[in-house]
DNA sequence: CGGGTCTCTCAGCGCAGTCTCAGGTCGGTG
DNA sequence: CACCGACCTGAGACTGCGCTGAGAGACCCG
């Protein structure tokens, strides 16, 4: 379990990376806004500690932009005591949780579980769905043991269908997310469906991409 | 919005339940353990505002079994000041956040959102009446662990009368909004409507699909 | 220059899904 | 009991959704 923890107090930016460590977090520091949010928004964590107080930029900023570049992860914040309006902003603006300082370390510790538990799509750079798995880093995607080649056009898509598996996904969301475009006279989701299909599902006599007809596709979890 | 409040005191309850009606959110309140797990189970909620001290069975065995029974519906739980434990251990159990009493009203407003926020995206959208289970986000249905297949406009009329469950919904009302159509020289419905029976009751030998005549439709709770 | 790969368009086909219609059934009312 | 209107249902027509193969254009590389 990767946990980023941005806090400029060094003391206790020490103090929780030592404690978490103990439990058995990976823990990564940061002192300062600017450099938290390229962390949070470059590197997979399953979970964020996030001061509001901070040189560069505040947290709530940072929340706003991980949010608005549609950034899932799990974010904790951690805040002044007393503030019950820097709470509800928070959270409005997208925070999962808040702790008000000083915290009682039992109480974040639970928190953090429940947090990562609600959080937990496994936010690892490899997206498992049934025996398909897409290694979204090493841009590598295998049925079992069977490495299968793929285009960048068909790897984006199987990634995009992989990160909602089990929820249907219309052909405007793929368009518009895959292909970055909205028309709605191309049938290239279509031609592109088709040739996913031929390389994951039809050699290995599946059917993990389905059809809705009117709505979408849905990739679901087979394994040969 | 369907709120749940479960709380014992009366007087907060009511404060509560007036406060959040005026927020546009629909509430329902409950004084005690028993009845609330039942309600919570029973019925769908968008949240639940859940008192821990309560006659009956507390809060904690609610979430417990709330969860045991798979039931995803997002918690708040409202705790007496203090009891730092008490938070661990009802977000270990499955509550998705806590308020310790006293709280600002603003902010129960502004977390009571973000908690219905995430349960509606997070949260796998399953609503169920009886042992019909319906899955929006995957665009599926079960009547108990039977998958049955509904063509997008079936599914749409399912989901729209489970929305109202347990009460009637007009023929127009149907129309309009499944079919976005407001003609009254068509029986569309009634065929839909027949083709629904077939799938989700006849099979079952069940009637969960009523027919008030002359007003409309009713689905509700069975269990083969 | 020629082969190879990748992306995308286009046209044709098959059929699932939607809807209409007509005739049958049922329930409420005088 | 007779009637009427509301509701149900089977048959069938039609539409347009989704799938596929062929191939054009862009780009890369030897």
């Amino acid at each position: 379990m990767r946990v980023l923890v941005v806090e400029d107090e060094v003391a206790l930016a020490l103090t929780l990376q030592t404690g978490l460590e103990a439990e058995g977090y990976v823990v990564e520091l940061s002192h300062d806004g600017v450099d938290a949010l390229w962390r949070a928004t470059e590197f997979d964590f399953d979970a964020v500690l996030l001061d509001i107080m901070l040189p560069g930029l505040n947290g709530f900023e940072i929340v706003r932009q991980l949010r608005e570049r549609d950034r899932p992860v799990p974010i904790m914040m951690l805040t002044a005591k007393g503030g019950d309006l820097d709470h509800a902003e928070a959270l409005d603006l997208g925070a999962d949780d808040f702790l008000s300082k000083p915290f009682s370390y039992q109480v974040l510790l639970a928190r953090l579980r429940a947090l990562i538990r609600r959080g937990s799509s496994a936010r690892s750079s490899v997206l498992a769905v049934g025996d398909l798995r897409i290694d979204v880093a090493a841009h590598q995607c295998w049925r079992g043991d069977v490495l299968i080649e793929l285009t960048s056009k068909e790897f984006e898509l199987l990634t995009f269908l992989a990160h909602h598996h089990e929820t249907v996904v219309s052909k405007d969301d793929l368009l518009r997310h895959v292909w970055n475009d909205d028309r709605f006279d191309t049938n290239i989701v279509e031609v592109y469906i088709g040739y996913l299909r031929r390389k994951i599902d039809a050699p290995f006599d599946l059917v993990s991409i389905e059809t809705i007809r009117g709505v979408g596709y849905r990739l679901v979890a087979r394994a040969g």
